[in-house]
DNA sequence: GCCAACGTTGGC
DNA sequence: GCCAACGTTGGC
């Protein structure tokens, strides 16, 4: 099993939309960069364990955990020309974009911020927190996923 | 709102 | 293939 993070803002789609999903399971749609999606097409599986995290807002920081529960698959919102993520090289017989399904298991008891993380000399290499990282999709290592829960 | 750090686009 | 211009991300 694999270890991952995946950012999202919580205005336009945070951790208690999730929660509030049918089946609290939401399809991951709207990533439009070529390694965020080679790691969803290529590496992400069913039970995979996600650390949510909200970036953009008053507090950026990880604040649940989410697992896998759909592996890669053609991200429709890509066909749709009146979708704010249309993208008119992708067609549905070759799909330049992959999505996955997400589904919620449970909020932190509380934000784990990108503050304290910076803090942590153990986290130095997490791939959130190297310079200019912008990926919203990021493998986590089992020994950061350990220290960082532990830090709950 | 500012701006650094990217990634992408397109002219040449 | 180079690189300037542009758009986006995301912390602050």
């Amino acid at each position: 099993m694999r270890y991952w993070l995946m950012k999202s803002e919580p205005d336009a789609f945070g951790i208690d939309d999730l929660q509030n999903r049918s089946q609290q399971t939401e399809h991951w749609d709207g990533v439009r960069n070529y390694q965020a999606r080679n790691m969803m097409r290529d590496a992400m599986k069913i039970g995979d364990q996600v650390f949510f995290y909200h970036s953009n807002c008053a507090e950026p920081g990880i604040v649940g955990i989410a697992r896998i529960a759909r592996e890669g698959y053609p991200d429709f919102t890509a066909f749709d020309p009146d979708d704010k993520h249309f993208d008119p090289k992708s067609n549905p017989d070759k799909p330049t974009w992959i999505m996955v399904d997400v589904q919620f298991v449970r909020r932190l008891s509380r934000t784990i911020s990108l503050k304290e993380l910076k803090l942590k000399t153990e986290l130095t290499e997490l791939a959130l927190l190297r310079r200019g990282n912008r990926l919203s999709i990021m493998p986590v290592s089992e020994q950061q996923w350990q220290f960082i829960l532990g830090l709950e």
